[in-house]
Parts: C-alpha cells; sequence; structure tokens
DNA sequence: AAACGCGCCAACCGCTTGTTT
DNA sequence: AAAACAAGCGGTTGGCGCGTT
C-alpha cells in the first residue's frame, strides 16, 4: 500500500498565504515550537495542509530569514558551492545563513545561470562553454554564409528541375503520367508528345536538349542524397559526367514512375575527392554569378513557374 | 490607457529518505 | 520485516508587478 498524499484534504486551502493565517502559524510555532506538522494546521486552526505550513514557516516567516538582495559574496559563494555540490540547494543553503533553499534555488535560475552564460561559463559544468566558440566562429562566417544561402537555395531550385525533367524523361518506363498532368498538358503516350511539353517552355526545352551548353549538375564530385548523417557517397563514373547526362532516354534507376529513391545532387561540402566542385559550405567565396550558376541564370527560372509545380510535386517528393 | 511580454518568487507537486509502529 | 507516516528535497508552476509598446 503506497503512502497516500500529503495534502488529500478536501477543503483545505491553497495558494498564497493571508496575513491572519501567517500571524496564527506564527503565534502557534512560537508559542508550541515545530513538531509534527501533519497535525499542526488543526492544532492551530488553519484551513492548510501540514505541508504548506512547513513550506510557509521554513521558507518565510522564520524569524531568522534573511531577506533582501544576495551581497556579492553571497553570489560567489553560491556559484563555488554550485560548482562542487550542483544543485543540493538545502546543503547550499546552510553554508548561507538566514538563506532558504528555495530563495537561493530561485536566485540560481532567474540570475546567477543567466549571468554566466552570458559571460562564457556553462552553469552545469561551468567550464567555459564550447558551443560559444562555434557561435563566435559562425558568426565570423556570416557575411559568407549569407552569400552561400543564396546559392545553395539558387542550387537547390535548379536540382528540383533537373530531377523534374528526369522524371519526364526516363525510358526505362512509362512516363510519370501523373506528373505529366501536372504539368497541365494532355496527356503524352510517347516520348515525341513527353518533348511536347518542353515544348511549352523554350527555356526548359533548351535545358532538356542541353543545347544551351549548360553546366551538368551531375559531373565531377555529385553526390548522393544519403539519410545517414550525411556520409558522401563516392563520386559517380565518368559516364555519368557527361553532358548526355541531362539528355532523354537516360537510364533513371530501377523507381521509373516515381521518384528515384537514389537522387543524385551536386556535393554541397567539398571533399578530397571532390576537388572540381564549385560550391563550399565552408568558406565558400562563390557568388550567385559564380559557375555553375551564370549558365543556369541565363535560363531566367524564376519565370518558369517552377515553385509551383514542385508544390504540386511535393507529394511523389515525400513519397518514401 | 490598454495590451503585452517578461522576470521574479512564493507555493505546489511528486519523489526520496528517514523514523516510528 | 513491512507498512505507515513525517520530513526533506528539487523541479515546476502560476500569479503578480513592472517595463515596454
Amino acid at each position: 500500500m503506497g503512502r497516500p498524499p500529503c495534502c488529500d484534504e478536501h477543503g483545505v486551502k491553497k495558494g498564497s498565504w493571508m496575513p491572519d493565517e501567517d500571524k496564527k502559524l506564527t503565534e502557534y510555532i512560537e508559542k508550541h515550537g515545530q513538531g509534527n506538522w501533519r497535525r499542526l494546521p488543526k492544532l492551530a486552526g488553519l484551513n492548510r495542509c501540514g505541508k504548506s505550513c512547513r513550506l510557509r514557516w521554513t521558507n518565510y516567516l522564520r524569524p531568522d530569514i534573511r531577506r533582501g538582495k544576495f551581497t556579492d559574496e553571497e553570489e560567489k559563494l553560491i556559484i563555488q558551492l554550485h560548482s562542487v555540490l550542483g544543485n543540493k540547494w538545502s546543503t547550499i543553503a546552510t553554508r548561507l545563513p538566514g538563506r532558504t533553499d528555495n530563495e537561493i534555488k530561485n536566485f540560481w535560475n532567474t540570475t546567477l545561470r543567466k549571468k554566466l552564460l552570458q559571460t562564457g561559463i556553462d552553469p552545469v559544468t561551468h567550464q567555459p562553454r564550447t558551443d560559444l566558440s562555434l557561435l563566435s566562429s559562425l558568426t565570423s562566417r556570416l557575411d559568407s554564409s549569407l552569400q552561400l544561402q543564396v546559392d545553395a537555395a539558387r542550387l537547390i531550385e535548379l536540382h528540383l528541375v533537373q530531377n523534374l525533367v528526369r522524371l519526364l524523361t526516363c525510358s526505362s518506363a512509362a512516363p510519370n503520367l501523373d506528373l505529366i498532368r501536372l504539368l497541365g498538358s494532355a496527356v503524352p503516350t510517347n516520348h515525341h508528345q513527353v518533348n511536347d511539353i518542353f515544348a511549352l517552355t523554350p527555356q526548359l526545352s533548351s535545358l532538356v536538349n542541353g543545347s544551351l551548353g549548360l553546366p551538368s549538375l551531375e559531373p565531377v564530385g555529385q553526390q548522393t542524397l544519403s539519410v545517414n548523417g550525411g556520409q558522401t557517397a563516392a563520386p559517380s563514373s565518368a559516364d555519368d559526367s557527361s553532358s548526355e547526362s541531362m539528355m532523354m532516354n537516360r537510364d533513371c534507376g530501377t523507381n521509373s514512375g516515381t521518384f528515384p529513391a537514389s537522387v543524385t545532387t551536386p556535393s554541397l561540402v567539398s571533399s578530397p575527392e571532390n576537388k572540381n566542385e564549385t560550391i563550399s559550405l565552408e568558406g565558400s567565396t562563390n557568388t550567385p554569378t559564380s559557375p555553375p550558376f551564370e549558365a543556369w541564370d541565363a535560363l531566367n527560372l524564376d519565370d518558369f513557374g517552377w515553385k509551383e509545380i514542385i508544390d504540386q510535386m511535393s507529394p511523389w517528393l515525400n513519397a518514401p
């Protein structure tokens, strides 16, 4: 049989103490001393549970309680003791006469903890914060990072368009009719008709036919998107890096008709194997006009309306 | 003047530990 | 030895006051 709750009595008052309650409690303890807290409320004429009375007395009414602001010495002592004892507030309180564990705990949580954090000290370990140096280094790279975000966003846009094209041009199976429907065209039944879709936008058509001499998004340094902690796959073969990779009749993998299970993308982070990478998140000096963006920018894909397409493709993109 | 956000702190809650029966 | 009880402890919450918008 478990222990019954301390304050399970019905009608027991909770919340802030009234002055007359404080008076009753103080008078009773001054007269009879501390003792059986469970019986005290009844004897003192209080409609409170014993636990509540004890807390009120020890944290507020006790005559030896020292109220007011913590001094610098107390502050230093608390930090010092906390570094040794941790959150042992009652033990810490025994070293600060007149201060209650509750008061020290509150002071720590509201003031000291923040103070330490601001001065670069971890309030748990009392050691210099390691994440702060990381933050500092990130700040120093803010300028280039902002530019990288632009580069990365651009790259993702291009990559999505690239995969959209590939989906529509897979040769190993019937074209993805659903996607084609999404493009708002009449349902094509062969590759010739699929090509007609691209005729809707000369720019995309050019992209597919490689007639602009566009930089391939797949060549040297291509990586496979990985979900295992960002590990990169080995660069793909030289065949894959051919400009033909953007052409029709390319093998799209075994999952034609659905989004390829293994989505290829240009590497975003340089690696020893990816010497030719033009985009690196670490100290990149790329600008929006640097390769591979120049030629792609010429497409003016913003006007293509790809965003709407990608929105509608989201069920495929999110499919397992 | 009202609304809102935020910090402070008293009090509560649930759990653990120690003591008594 | 086990159950019941009391006290203590630390985390969390809720209300209040104050400053800002």
